[in-house]
DNA sequence: CTAGTTCAACATTGCAAAAG
DNA sequence: CTTTTGCAATGTTGAACTAG
């Protein structure tokens, strides 16, 4: 049945053994033997800790397999190697007594990449893979301390050991391979390489929750509660835990072991941590600041989140009654009106940078699809609301409107455009290459922030840029913007809409040429917004900017402000890796 | 040689946000 | 209410390893 003999099999066992080889070894091929043979093992092995491997015959045709031949069973100082393929089990599966010991709560297994060593001992023996529960694999220890080592036995031998394993055959292989994992020694020897690796590879991100999966699977060897001692820890308020896009970590572990995801409520991940220290402006956003104030502990001045809010909301009035104020709103219905009022908007604007934006109305039914209503036209002192709905137009614009959208010499402002040029080209025919020189914001601070979360809506720009939520009521973005006459609210809310657009470019643009701190000028150089930006800003006329100038400063503390919160944020976060790596030195894996 | 795994890249799905 | 879009979780595939 066998390739090689079994008197070669021995032979190559008892002669090949390296220097330091076990006092005594024993090889059985009976089963009546089996107890005597386990008994003299367990005797010779105060510590318990037994070293596992399977041999068997190499297969080379599919569905071809081999049962185990050869079951290794190896402490410190003995070695017993139990002969399954000389051996005649009645029922097809290993003896009780056997079975008995591989199930002994009080031993410790150990093996090296065991899968597929249950696996053939399930087809061949029918093990069940559950018997493996407590089974520490000693690549997964390799892996979690030194992720770039390879786990292969040739690696992990010159790593840990310090020599090269003997190189030849299979078989000499095979028959080192049994030997090297039952010298306890090496498992000392990788257990030691895995605390001191602790203290000082604590930084490659993986370590840590590797090592903390490793303990619940050595933990749950010694029963299906989770101990104390780890449950102790996890939820010791004195502790702190650090994580690396935990999220899908968090639900295997709730998949394998039924840990809660909230025991991980207080687990500071460091892909946020990371992303928020490479980003500033980010920060100012309300659900990231949620986010960020809910990892860390209020530390000096209580700072909630009702009191951020409070803080903005200030600001907020400040700038929502200055916007109210300041501009000139016109409603026009009549097409023979528009080029006089197209007329005034460009004379007033001094920098001939005007926002866009239009409103149709909504679409609730399946198949529904209204014309645009209504188009905004706003530069920075003047609003122009056209109602195209009124104008009777037949599916074609006013021919003052389309020369003044396709003037060269003005700069055309939107937010999230894309949507409203597929409305526009439905509704009248104008042809998307209009807008190719139009700049959507939306886009600017995509590419201003890459990486972050591209789901960009006005709201969201108007908070970052200007300080404040703007009130975006749902009732009037799904009104009737067809109706004969636009409530107050409704024109309130075009104006506005309009004008936030022009608000937040002409801040940007502030911004660029005040703030001359350096992570904004790599960020403008990266994203690609400076030339963007730059470039019409050279073509336009000077900002007059006398009316902005106060926000721009408050943004510019702000950011400033944000900034500091993130060098104590970091400052923090490394001192609670300190501290991590302290603690994780008392909590060796084993 | 085959069987099993791991990890990446890619496709798919569901969800939440934003739009009117 | 529908639609679109990006994100995150999930599924799938194939290459690279490791095992005998």
């Amino acid at each position: 049945m066998w390739d090689y003999s079994d008197d070669e099999c021995e032979s190559e066992v008892c002669e090949e053994y390296p220097p330091d080889q076990p006092e005594e070894r024993e090889i059985v091929a009976n089963p009546h033997l089996l107890q005597r043979a386990l008994d003299n093992l367990l005797e010779r092995s105060p510590d318990k800790v037994f070293a596992l491997d399977c041999e068997w015959r190499p297969s080379y045709r599919r569905g071809e397999r081999n049962p185990v031949a050869l079951l290794t069973i190896a402490s410190q100082h003995h070695v017993t190697l139990i002969r399954l393929c000389r051996m005649y089990f009645r029922d097809g599966l290993l003896p009780a007594t056997l079975m008995d010991f591989l199930c002994d709560g009080g031993c410790h297994f150990l093996g090296s990449g065991w899968s597929s060593d249950s696996s053939a001992l399930e087809y061949s023996y029918g093990v069940p893979k559950e018997t493996w529960q407590g089974l520490l694999d000693i690549q997964a220890v390799s892996k979690s301390i030194n992720p770039q080592l390879r786990v292969g036995l040739q690696s992990m031998v010159q790593h840990y050991l310090g020599f090269r394993p003997p190189k030849s055959s299979i078989i000499t292989m095979g028959d080192w391979e049994a030997q090297w994992l039952s010298d306890a020694q090496i498992n000392y020897a990788a257990l030691d390489a895995l605390g001191e690796r602790n203290r000082v590879a604590l930084l490659t991100i993986a370590t840590p929750d590797r090592v903390l999966l490793l303990r619940l699977c050595r933990m749950h060897l010694d029963g299906d509660v989770l101990p104390d001692v780890l449950l102790d820890f996890l939820e010791d308020e004195g502790n702190h835990f650090l994580g690396n896009g935990w999220t899908s970590d968090s639900s295997a572990l709730e998949f394998s072991y039924d840990i809660q995801r909230g025991t991980w409520n207080r687990l500071i991940d460091i892909q946020h941590i990371a992303r928020q220290m490479n980003d500033e402006m980010r920060v100012g956003l309300k659900q990231t600041v949620r986010h960020y104030l809910g990892f860390y502990p209020p530390k000096g001045p209580q700072i909630t989140l009702g009191d951020w809010e409070a803080f903005r909301l200030s600001e907020a009035q400040i700038n929502y009654a200055a916007l109210d104020a300041l501009y000139v709103g016109e409603i026009v219905a009549n097409p023979s009106r528009v080029g006089a009022a197209l007329r005034r908007l460009y004379n007033t604007s001094q920098d001939k940078v005007f926002a866009l934006d239009c409103e149709w109305v909504p679409n609730l039914k399946h198949g529904e699809r209204h014309p645009v209503a209504l188009l905004t036209i706003a530069s920075a002192s003047h609003v122009v609301l056209l109602r195209l709905c009124k104008m009777r137009l037949g599916g074609k614009l006013p021919d003052d409107l389309m020369e003044f959208l396709e003037h060269p010499d003005m700069q055309f402002l939107g937010t999230g455009w894309a949507s409203d040029v597929r409305e526009l080209e439905y509704s009248y025919g104008i042809p998307s290459k209009t807008w190719d020189g139009l700049v959507d914001l939306q886009k600017v601070v995509r590419e201003m922030f890459p990486g972050q979360d591209q789901r960009i809506g006005l709201k969201h720009l108007v908070w970052q840029f200007l300080g404040f939520w703007p009130p975006k009521g749902c009732a009037i973005t799904l009104g009737d913007w067809e109706a004969q006459w636009l409530t107050r609210a409704q024109i309130n809310y075009a104006m506005l809409d309009a004008l936030y657009v022009g608000e937040i470019f002409r801040c940007m643009r502030c911004l660029q040429e005040q703030w001359q701190a350096e992570e904004w000028h790599m960020r403008c150089m990266q994203g690609g917004w400076y030339a963007h930006v730059g470039q019409i800003a050279e073509a336009a006329a000077p900002e007059e900017g006398e009316a902005f100038a106060e926000q721009d400063t408050a943004g510019a503390e702000e950011a400033e402000w944000d900034y500091e919160e993130q060098l104590a944020a970091q400052e923090e976060w490394e001192a609670e890796q300190q501290e991590l790596a302290t603690r994780m030195q008392g909590c060796s894996v084993y």
